[in-house]
DNA sequence: CCTATTTCAGTCAAACTGATATGC
DNA sequence: CGCATATCAGTTGGACTGAAATAG
């Protein structure tokens, strides 16, 4: 910041090429660029009637599962009651169902229907073409480098979400 | 997690196309990301009634000085009549003032107050432990790899927001 | 009785839209 | 008239809280 007290009582500052110190806020930064990219993949899904949370529900249920719905709620980091609200869509529209675990009949088991399946596949491309706009100006190895920073940053402020259960691809363990 | 194995025979495995994994989705990591970082910021703040815009607007302004309602918006990626209440908020509080431009009376020209640019002051120090705390698990030199590629994203994403100071009114000399 | 899971009702700020002044 | 600036009213989905209801 760092302003100079004196110049600002007088007119406009005819400062040039100074940077502007609110794109120094890492906090703002972060929040604008998550903003916008989350705007942009919206605007994909919305032809589907889809928005960002079930997208990323379906996602999460394809990695771990089925599931109980306060697994999902904290994986994402959201209320139970937000959660259920989106699992209550997914439901309405066929991409996932729900059972009461016979076990323990609190429990409701979320799990992702063949045709939920089916949709989160044929939802990858799409997904892809949107990072590729949104990343555009980066190279492949910095979009790495990016999604490398970002999940570090992700799973220490949101740690109980990143609990990777299963590996894919794994890295050495 | 214990997940019940026999609650997964009962679904389709098929994991023949691998479905995107959630922390694959680079619009929810950013998402997710930018959110935390704001709840971080936003609680520090709330201790001064302040809310995350209301210390953005007050950058800007420190930024470019001197500024039209318009131009702020556009910086921000807001829209104006959101705008027009975070002004609101600030000129109530007396962290900023609002003059209406002689040479045209439809303009406001919006610009920080003393109190303001010493409350700007005096919250860097805030900002910067929330910037320590949210970027904790990185060095000193992937702090400055992740702003520069976030910065180069997000002057991608909101084109209009990133100029660099140069559409001042009056010519620069 | 006490806890866990889910659901419901309601609040609050954020994001956006449309209508309406007001001044050039 | 048009266009730009700003203000105002209202809508939507997101984030959160607290209180139920249900089951163990």
């Amino acid at each position: 910041m760092s302003t100079d007290p004196a110049a600002r009582d007088t007119i406009p500052p005819s400062r040039t090429v100074t940077p502007p110190s609110v794109l120094e806020l890492n906090a703002y930064l972060m929040y604008a660029v998550g903003r916008a990219a989350r705007r942009r993949l919206a605007e994909r899904l919305e032809a589907r009637g889809l928005r960002l949370w079930h997208l990323t529900v379906m996602a999460l249920l394809a990695d771990l599962g089925p599931q109980m719905k306060t697994v999902l709620a904290t994986r994402l980091a959201m209320n139970a009651s937000d959660l259920g609200k989106i699992v209550n869509d997914l439901v309405r529209v066929g991409e996932a169902a729900c059972v009461r675990d016979p076990a323990d009949r609190r429990r409701v088991v979320v799990r992702l229907t063949p045709a939920g399946e089916e949709s989160l596949r044929s939802l990858s491309a799409e997904i892809a073409s949107t990072d590729d706009e949104i990343l555009a100006p980066l190279d492949t190895g910095e979009r790495a480098q990016l999604a490398a920073l970002l999940r570090r940053v992700h799973s220490h402020v949101e740690p109980a979400a990143a609990v990777p259960a299963r590996e894919r691809p794994g890295p050495p363990a």
